[in-house]
DNA sequence: GGACTAATCCCTA
DNA sequence: TAGGGATTAGTCC
C-alpha cells in the first residue's frame, strides 16, 4: 500500500520512495501516465505504483526493471511529444551516457500562445467542464488532461496568491498588536499613580490599572490568535509572547478546519479558532476573506474572491499609474480655453495590461483625469467613499442609485486600508435623453502612505442579479477612482481619474459631445461636485447661522436642508427614471416626441402626495451660457417670465441659507407677491447649486404650515412636495474640437422638436437644459391616467421652454 | 536558493 | 471518478 509520497517497504514500515534501497528509482519520476501493468511483467520486487487513473494496484517489477524503464522511457517521450509543446529542451548531461538510453527532459513548457489562450479561458471561466477543456486541448493541439492540470494548478496559484496576501496583512495587525502589547507591558512594570503621579505602591490596585490588566489578556489572545493564523498561512508556527492558545478563548460561531499535513491519511488535527467580528470589539480584517470551512461551495467562493481580490490589485495599480504619470500617457490639450489632457490610447496599451478584457465592440472610450484641491482630508473622504450611503449623498446629483452587494474584506487594523467590496450603482447625467448607466463594480481602498489614500472602482461583468437576466449592459468602468493626499492646511490634493467604455449610440445625439467630452461621467464632475459638496458641509459645519434673515434656528436649518436635500434627489430621480421609484413610461401618441412622460402611484409615502404622480422631463439646446442662464432662472425677480406660480409677478425671498462661498449655492424659500387669497398657504421651496460641471434650479411648492414646522427644527419626513426644476450643462461643442457626435445632426425623426437642435444659429457656448416637473393627477392612486392629463404636463412643459426661449431673445 | 510551472500521487466528496 | 491538496522536478533569475 501507499500514502502520499511513501512506500510501505512490505515489513510494516514506511520508508520516503526517494530513498528507497532500489538505486535508480530515485530518478525523476518514472511512473508517467501510460504506465501499465504490462509493462512489468515478471515477479520479483514488490513495490506499489499507481498509475494515472489512480488504480493504486500493485505491480510485480522483476529483474529486468532497467529493460522496463526503457519501455516506460519509450512511451514518456511518447506521452511528450503529444503534448504539443515544441520547446522541449534537447536533453541534460545524462543523455551523452551511452549506458543508458537517450532520455527526453521531462520538463517543458507551454508556448505562450497556449498560456496566453488558457489565460483568456481562465479569465472567463475559471473551472471548465470537460467539454471545455478538449475543445481548448484541440485548438492548443494539448492533452486534454494538460489543460486540467493546467487549470488546477493555476486554481492553486490563485489560492496562493491569495493567501499571501491576507498573510502580509494578518502580519501588519500582529506587529501593530504586538506593539501594543508591548507598550503595555511597559506601563504595567512601571505603574503611575494617577493622583500624585509618583510611582504606584505595590498592592494598590488602581481601576485604570485593573483596566489594563483585562485589556492586557484580551490582547495576548487577540495575539495568539493571529499568531495561529499567521503560521498556518506561513506554513511554519509564528512565535508569540504567550503560549496558551485556547485556554481564553471564548466561543465564537466561526471555526477554521486546519488540516494537518505530513502522514496525510493518517490523521487529521482540526482546530477551532475564533474569528469572529464580535470578539472583544477587535475585528479580524480578513474574518471576511478566509472561508470558515473547506466545503466546495467555500472554495468557489474563496477563489472567486481571489479573483476580485487580484482585479482590485490590477486596478490599483492601473488607477495609481493614470494618476501619477504624465506625457507621454496623458496629452495635455486645451478644451473650451481650459487646460485638460487626453489619454494617449497606444501608450495606455502599452503601459496597461487590460485587467476586463477587449472593449465591447460598438463601444467608445470616455478617459478623463482632474486634479483639485477640496477642503476634507483624506481619511475622511475615504470613509464617505466607502460607504455606499454616504457616497450617493455625497454626489447626489451624479449617482441614482447603489448599494454595497457584498463586503469583501474590510479593511486593516480599523481603517479602510485593504477594504474591498463589491458594489452596483446607478451613475446619471440629468437629461431623459442620456441613459443610466448601471455598474457592478469592485471598489478598493488602499493607503500608500502617511496621509496618501486611493480608491478605485473597476467593472466585474459577473450579474448576479438573476432576477433580471434582461438587463442590458451598456456601458463598463475600467479601473477609476481617485488618489488623495493630505495637505497641511485641512485640504487634500484629489486627482480623479475616470476611464469608460460606453455604447454611445444609446446617448442622444445632443449630448454626445458632452458625454465625450467627461463633463457628463467623467473626472472633472465628479471633482467640481466634490469641490461644491466639501464646500457646503465646511459651511454647514461653522457655528455661526448664515441665512440672511436670521430667521431660522439652527435645528430649522438644518431640517430645511435635509428636506431641501430629499426634493433635490426626487426631481434627479424623476428626470432619469432611476429604480429609486418604479417610473412606467408612458408611450401615448399624444406625448410630444423628446418628452419624456412617465407615471407612478404614491401610497404610503409621508413625503409625497398620494395619488398618481405624473413625470415629465426634456432637454433643449440654448444659445446661451449655462451661467446666463442659471442666473436667469434661479433670479426670484425674474420668475413671473417663465413660472406659472408667480402669478404673473415676481417672488419673493423669506430665507436664504448659503451652501456655498457662490452666491448660486444655496436653499431659499420664495413667496409669489402677487399671490391670491386661495394660494395664500403656499411656499416654493427652491435649491440651487453650480459648479464646473454644470448647475441645478429645483423647486417645490410647499404649505406655510408644514414649513413652519420645518423651520423651527421639526422633522421634514412629513413635508409632501413634488419637485420640478432645471438642471442645465455646456452643450459641449466649445467643451470637444473633434467630437464625432453633432448636435447639429440630430435624430431624423425630430425635426419637429423643441430640442432646438435644428437651430442653425447655433454657436459655441450654449446650453442643455433639462426641463422636468413631477405633477400630481389624480389624488386616488389607483387612478387611471386621462389623455387630458397628459395634455396638461404637455403644455406646461413647452409653454416654459417657449418662455425661457422668449425670454432670453433666443427664439428661432 | 527561491519562484514559477508542469506534472504526479493520493485522498475525498 | 473528478477535483483538490501535497509534492516533485526542471528551469530561470
Amino acid at each position: 500500500m501507499s500514502f502520499g509520497g511513501f512506500f510501505d517497504n512490505g515489513s510494516g514500515g514506511v520508508i520516503p520512495y526517494n530513498s528507497m534501497p532500489t538505486g535508480d528509482i530515485s530518478q525523476p519520476r518514472l511512473v508517467s501516465p501510460p504506465l501499465t501493468k504490462s509493462m512489468f511483467s515478471s515477479p520479483g520486487l514488490s513495490l506499489a505504483l499507481t498509475n494515472m487513473e489512480g488504480n493504486g494496484e500493485v505491480i510485480r517489477i522483476g529483474e529486468n526493471f532497467e529493460q522496463n524503464l526503457g519501455g516506460i522511457r519509450a512511451r514518456e517521450d511518447e506521452y511528450e511529444s503529444r503534448s504539443g509543446s515544441d520547446n522541449v529542451d534537447g536533453g541534460s548531461g545524462d543523455d551523452q551516457d551511452t549506458d543508458k538510453p537517450p532520455r527526453k527532459k521531462r520538463y517543458h513548457r507551454h508556448t505562450p500562445q497556449q498560456i496566453q489562450e488558457l489565460e483568456s479561458l481562465f479569465k472567463e471561466v475559471p473551472h471548465p467542464d470537460e467539454k471545455q477543456r478538449n475543445e481548448l486541448s484541440k485548438r492548443l493541439n494539448l492533452e486534454s488532461r494538460q489543460v486540467k492540470f493546467w487549470f488546477q494548478n493555476r486554481r492553486t496559484q490563485m489560492k496562493t496568491q491569495l493567501e499571501r496576501h491576507e498573510n502580509s496583512i494578518l502580519r501588519q495587525e500582529n506587529d501593530k498588536l504586538r506593539a501594543e502589547n508591548m507598550s503595555i507591558r511597559d506601563a504595567m512594570r512601571t505603574p503611575i499613580c494617577n493622583n500624585c503621579g509618583g510611582p504606584a505602591m505595590l498592592g494598590e490596585i488602581s481601576l485604570e490599572e485593573q483596566q489594563l490588566r483585562v485589556e492586557n489578556v484580551r490582547l495576548q489572545d487577540e495575539l495568539n490568535r493571529v499568531c495561529t493564523l499567521a503560521g498556518k498561512f506561513l506554513g511554519r508556527p509564528v512565535s508569540s509572547l504567550a503560549t496558551s492558545i485556547s485556554s481564553h478563548m471564548p466561543n465564537s460561531g466561526l471555526e477554521l478546519a486546519v488540516g494537518c499535513n505530513g502522514l496525510t491519511g493518517l490523521s487529521t488535527v482540526t482546530t477551532s479558532l475564533p474569528l469572529g467580528n464580535d470578539y472583544g470589539g477587535v475585528s479580524s480584517p480578513l474574518s471576511a476573506v478566509m472561508p470558515p470551512t473547506r466545503s466546495a461551495s467555500t472554495v468557489e467562493r474563496s477563489l472567486e474572491r481571489s479573483m476580485f481580490l487580484e482585479l482590485a490589485l490590477a486596478a490599483m495599480d492601473e488607477l495609481v499609474k493614470m494618476a501619477q504619470t504624465d506625457e507621454p500617457l496623458w496629452i495635455p490639450s486645451l478644451v473650451g480655453g481650459r487646460e485638460t489632457s487626453k489619454l494617449n490610447l497606444d501608450e495606455y496599451r502599452r503601459l496597461c495590461p487590460p485587467c476586463i478584457g477587449m472593449k465591447p465592440i460598438g463601444f467608445v472610450t470616455e478617459a478623463t483625469r482632474e486634479t483639485g484641491t477640496v477642503i476634507i482630508n483624506g481619511l475622511a473622504l475615504v470613509e464617505i467613499l466607502m460607504d455606499a450611503n454616504r457616497w450617493a449623498e455625497m454626489f447626489p446629483c451624479m449617482i441614482a442609485r447603489t448599494s454595497t452587494a457584498e463586503v469583501i474584506s474590510g479593511g486593516v487594523g480599523g481603517t479602510k486600508n485593504g477594504a474591498l467590496q463589491l458594489m452596483h450603482g446607478e451613475l446619471q447625467v440629468l437629461s431623459p435623453l442620456v441613459p443610466i448607466r448601471e455598474v457592478n463594480f469592485l471598489r478598493f481602498c488602499k493607503q500608500h502612505a502617511e496621509g496618501v489614500w486611493a480608491v478605485v472602482d473597476v467593472s466585474v461583468d459577473m450579474n448576479r442579479d438573476t432576477s433580471n437576466p434582461q438587463t442590458f449592459v451598456s456601458s463598463r468602468r475600467l479601473p477609476s477612482g481617485c488618489v488623495v493626499q493630505d495637505m497641511p492646511n485641512g485640504y487634500s490634493k484629489v486627482t480623479w481619474v475616470e476611464h469608460a467604455e460606453y455604447d454611445e449610440s444609446t446617448v442622444h445625439r445632443l449630448y454626445r459631445p458632452l458625454i465625450s467630452t467627461g463633463m457628463g461621467f467623467g473626472a472633472q464632475r465628479w471633482v467640481a461636485t466634490l469641490q461644491r459638496q466639501c464646500q457646503c458641509l465646511a459651511i454647514l459645519m461653522a457655528t455661526v447661522p448664515n441665512d440672511t434673515n436670521n430667521v431660522i434656528t439652527t435645528g430649522g436649518r438644518r431640517s430645511m436642508l435635509k428636506l431641501a436635500q430629499r426634493m433635490t434627489d426626487n426631481f434627479c430621480a424623476g428626470v432619469c427614471a432611476s429604480t429609486v421609484h418604479s417610473w412606467n413610461k408612458l408611450c401615448a401618441g399624444n406625448v410630444e416626441e423628446d418628452v419624456r412622460v412617465m407615471t407612478r402611484k404614491s401610497v404610503d409615502d409621508p413625503g409625497e402626495p398620494p395619488g398618481v404622480v405624473l413625470s415629465a422631463a426634456t432637454s433643449v439646446w440654448l444659445p446661451v451660457s449655462p451661467q446666463k442662464l442659471f442666473d436667469f432662472l434661479r433670479d426670484e425677480r425674474l420668475r413671473s417670465e417663465w413660472d406659472i406660480l408667480s402669478n404673473g409677478g415676481p417672488m419673493q425671498e423669506m430665507a436664504h441659507i448659503a451652501k456655498g462661498q457662490d452666491h448660486g449655492n444655496c436653499v431659499s424659500l420664495l413667496r409669489a407677491s402677487a399671490m391670491k387669497t386661495s394660494q395664500s398657504s403656499m411656499l416654493i421651496l427652491q435649491e440651487t447649486c453650480i459648479d464646473a460641471s454644470g448647475s441645478l434650479v429645483v423647486y417645490a411648492p410647499v404649505d406655510i404650515p408644514a414649513m413652519q414646522v420645518v423651520m423651527g427644527g421639526g422633522d421634514s419626513a412629513y413635508v409632501a412636495l413634488l419637485p420640478s426644476g432645471f438642471a442645465i450643462v455646456p452643450d459641449g461643442q466649445s467643451l470637444s474640437s473633434g467630437s464625432n457626435g453633432s448636435p447639429d445632426s440630430n435624430n431624423s425623426n425630430s425635426s419637429s422638436s423643441n430640442n432646438g437642435s435644428n437651430n442653425s444659429s447655433r454657436r459655441a457656448g450654449g446650453s442643455l437644459l433639462t426641463v422636468a416637473f413631477q405633477i400630481l393627477v389624480n389624488n386616488l392612486p389607483n387612478a387611471k391616467l386621462t389623455v387630458e392629463s397628459v395634455d396638461t404636463v404637455n403644455n406646461l412643459i413647452s409653454c416654459t421652454v417657449q418662455k425661457i426661449k422668449s425670454a432670453l431673445h433666443c427664439e428661432t
